[in-house]
DNA sequence: CCCATATTTTTTACGAGTAAAACACCTGCT
DNA sequence: AGCAGGTGTTTTACTCGTAAAAAATATGGG
């Protein structure tokens, strides 16, 4: 979890409210170890949530360790890959308002990502004419050579990092995760309290 | 995630390998807007693992930023609650090598998470008598009853935070999430040149 | 016109994790 | 016994992200 985050951490489940049963048996990972013992501990505790949430955290954790490989043999690490990705696909100039917003980080870790991928001649920024705070980033030929040289790589990767589960699980996972991130997108603000 | 990841990341694939459809209708997350993104730039790319991996690291970042709420109410973080979680679940002492593995962190970050739970009164620690290089961690009775004092807000908030999907999505959700993580966890030290 | 306030970005101070080296100690071989 | 090499833990040096303050500029009301 990105770093930080754990299947030790809080998350097992009973399998009551364990409704459909999908594909494959019940492979038995480390969160379903996890659980097991809290409910041994614990067995008057509702375990339900924890089957959900700890396996994305650890499948978040094992997934960016491999994602990382194709990234680093070309000397970027995740975050600046996102950012340089953002100005990619968007196909136009941002500002590091817009590139922070876009790769959901802090305006002041843009900042120090702009400073180092421009050293390395991978982005390029200019001032706004108009509005004199405001400054917008541009990759360069370089910068966008090397997105797409890495993109094809960090494909094919995560391809084979999937290759465990065969094309209508993969589209099923993709469903239920899109409407578990619809809703934590939509709703999670107001529950942040 | 973690820490450090982002739905900018490069994820975001084609409804094409999308198989069986699951409930509810496509709601339209972020990562299925930055999929259509980089679709319209490299057309002729399979985006198809973005679909799963970006939304996984995304949900993995959204769901921590709300479960540590609970957990920040009591002063703790997550690693910290993790390696206390895993003190007692297991039900007895742990060397510090073992809080590692168990919590998936460097030993020399669980050095310092216990020197600073230490001088919080939550641990104890005793030395081996037969080898002396090994340690022995334990809760206090003041680290028991926090970790079952914060147990259950934090099940509850992470009910909460889940209650977009209903019963037979969470277990099915759950089950492919096994099903990977199984895998991941199986195969990915090998496939980590 | 000038001031109060808001906005965009950068700077500062600091906390937390990591990798690699250092320590301290064991174990087995000779 | 003595030492080579291995294991468990901590320390060191460094990187990276963050929150909060600062800097620079815009905007609207009096």
């Amino acid at each position: 979890m990105t770093a930080t985050e754990g299947p030790g951490a809080a998350d097992g489940g009973a399998p009551a409210t364990t409704g459909g049963d999908a594909p494959g048996r019940s492979r038995d990972d480390t969160v379903a170890a996890v659980v097991r013992q809290w409910r041994a501990v614990h067995p008057g505790l509702d375990t339900g949530p924890m089957e959900v949430i700890g396996r994305i955290n650890r499948c978040a954790a094992l997934l960016q360790q491999a994602e990382d490989a194709p990234l680093r043999r070309e000397g970027l690490t995740r975050p600046e890959f996102d950012l340089l990705g953002a100005l990619r696909r968007t196909g136009h100039e941002l500002t590091p308002g817009e590139l922070a917003r876009e790769t959901f980080s802090s305006g002041a870790a843009v900042t120090k990502r702009l400073k180092q991928l421009g050293e390395r001649g991978l982005v390029e920024r200019r001032g706004d004419t108009r509005d004199r705070r405001v400054a917008h980033v541009r990759l360069t030929d370089a910068g966008r050579d090397l997105v797409d040289g890495v993109l094809p790589a960090q494909l094919a990767y995560e391809t084979a990092v999937l290759s465990g589960l065969d094309g209508p699980e993969r589209g099923e996972l993709a469903a239920l995760l899109s409407e578990l991130l619809g809703r934590l997108e939509g709703r999670l603000g107001a529950l942040r309290a």
